[in-house]
RNA sequence: GGGGAGAUUCCCGAGCGGUCAAAGGGGGCAGACUGUAAAUCUGUUGGCUCAGCCUUCGAAGGUUCGAAUCCUUCUCUCCCCA
């Protein structure tokens, strides 16, 4: 049974009754916002195929960008001309933005890591460049991220115990850095900072990155290095065992999971926090959710389909649009397709958001988890 | 009327005597995607009783052990001159 706390910027206001799952209010320099809480991904400052104001008005108060990305297109100075990322890409609400930590695990093709930091090769023009923990929370900093990772170094499943220990404690070393460069900043700057939790799939290595983690008392935490391509069953075995052994008082951040069942064992699991590209992308590439599981929308079956994606559904694209028109803009390859897909799926996850938050306030989020996944695919995520 | 170029598997387009059911695009179909090098990528795309066989490269004949590839005639396209 979880214990109610809360933090700075973080109070857990409900617990469920059967399960660890929570509801809470995360208080950020833009505003606050309700938890469990599912963040887009913008990573250039824009989440792809739809506009800020049409994610606003869908609901979302806080998306991610990318350090990595923004420092080297368009440049920090550009967006420092402009007062930080918010101002720059007319967003008004929250933006955590992530390392490059996951950019060093994705890209690794380009870098070599050291004690020191990052050093590779920008996939966009081959220019040479550093990344350092000290040197990404000050990018964090001009970008003015309402919440900022600490960079860390994420791992691919079937490494080596040793490999796995020496970026977990690099991870904690780095974390440490970050802290420091960040208690210093200027006072006008409100932003926390996050670290993250590494250890790979390793019980020991996970705890030990846990606890080094958490003692450095930072704002928030993160569980890294999960859904990087190992099983649902190990996904699940080291989410249940690393959220565990998170303190309750700060808010817990499972960073790349988006897809329905991922996100109610995150929340099952105590997960206030989660991102992914996952949602987003699929729309682009034609896939959307629905209640009984995604549907592909360039499928031939749906060339006369005079349906909405789901007759349930409230969105943009489900009141006005057919699935054979849908599917003629993904044939025709017509930008129309992904942004509507786009425009659904998210309102889709935050619709399950807001179910979910209600199903913990009322004690029974499990028993909605498993109506839920009753009439959801076993094999889809 | 004279001269020239060409007709290839759904489309465009390689091939120019065997290793060709035929490169490469496109289109079609299917799949993947989970802190975004992704409006991307992968597979497949003549038929069958499928480690083999059958049908296929405008049509019909012919040369050859063997032809999409060479020869003859025909049909049809396109270009130039009149």
């Amino acid at each position: 049974m979880e214990t109610i706390g809360s933090s700075d910027i973080f109070s857990v206001d409900s617990v469920d009754r059967a399960t660890p799952a929570r509801t809470g209010t995360l208080r950020l320099p833009h505003g606050s916002l309700p938890t469990p809480v599912f963040m887009p991904v913008g990573t250039a400052g824009t989440v792809k195929a739809i506009r800020h104001d049409e994610l606003s008005h869908l609901g979302f108060r806080l998306i991610l960008g990318n350090t990595y990305h923004l420092y080297l297109r368009p440049g920090t100075e550009v967006i420092d001309a402009f007062g930080g990322l918010h101002r720059f890409s007319g967003w008004p609400h929250n933006i955590l933005t992530d390392s490059g930590g996951y950019q060093v695990f994705s890209l690794a093709p380009f870098r070599k890591i050291e004690e020191e930091g990052v050093y590779f090769r920008s996939h966009v023009d081959g220019s040479s460049h550093t990344l350092t923990p000290e040197k990404v929370v000050g990018i964090q900093r001009i970008l003015d991220s309402d919440i900022q990772m600490a960079l860390d170094v994420c791992t691919a499943p079937g490494i080596s115990m040793n490999d796995a220990k020496l970026a977990a404690d690099r991870t904690y070393r780095w974390a440490a850095r970050a802290k420091s460069v960040w208690l210093s900043i200027d006072t006008a700057y409100r932003g926390v900072l996050f670290g993250i939790v590494q250890g790979n799939f390793y019980r020991d290595l996970r705890r030990k990155s846990v606890e080094e983690i958490v003692s450095l008392e930072l704002p928030g935490i993160a569980i890294g290095g999960l859904s990087v391509g190992e099983s649902y069953d190990v996904f699940l075995e080291f989410l249940s065992y690393t959220a565990a052994l998170l303190p309750a008082a700060v808010p817990r951040y499972l960073m790349g999971i988006g897809s329905p069942r991922y996100i109610l064992d995150a929340v099952a699991n105590g997960i206030d926090m989660f991102d992914c590209v996952f949602p987003t992308r699929i729309a682009r590439n034609g896939t959307v959710f629905t209640r009984s599981g995604r549907l592909a929308l360039k499928r031939e079956e749906y060339t006369r389909d005079t349906g909405p994606i789901d007759p349930a559904c409230g969105c943009a694209a489900c009141r006005t649009y057919s699935r054979a028109y849908l599917r003629h803009l993904f044939k025709a390859g017509e930008m129309l397709g992904p942004m509507l897909a786009t425009n659904h799926n998210l309102f889709f996850l935050q619709n399950f958001m807001e179910e979910i938050r209600e199903a913990i306030r009322r004690g029974e989020f499990a028993a909605f988890r498993a109506e839920f996944l009753e009439n959801y695919p076993a094999k889809e995520g």
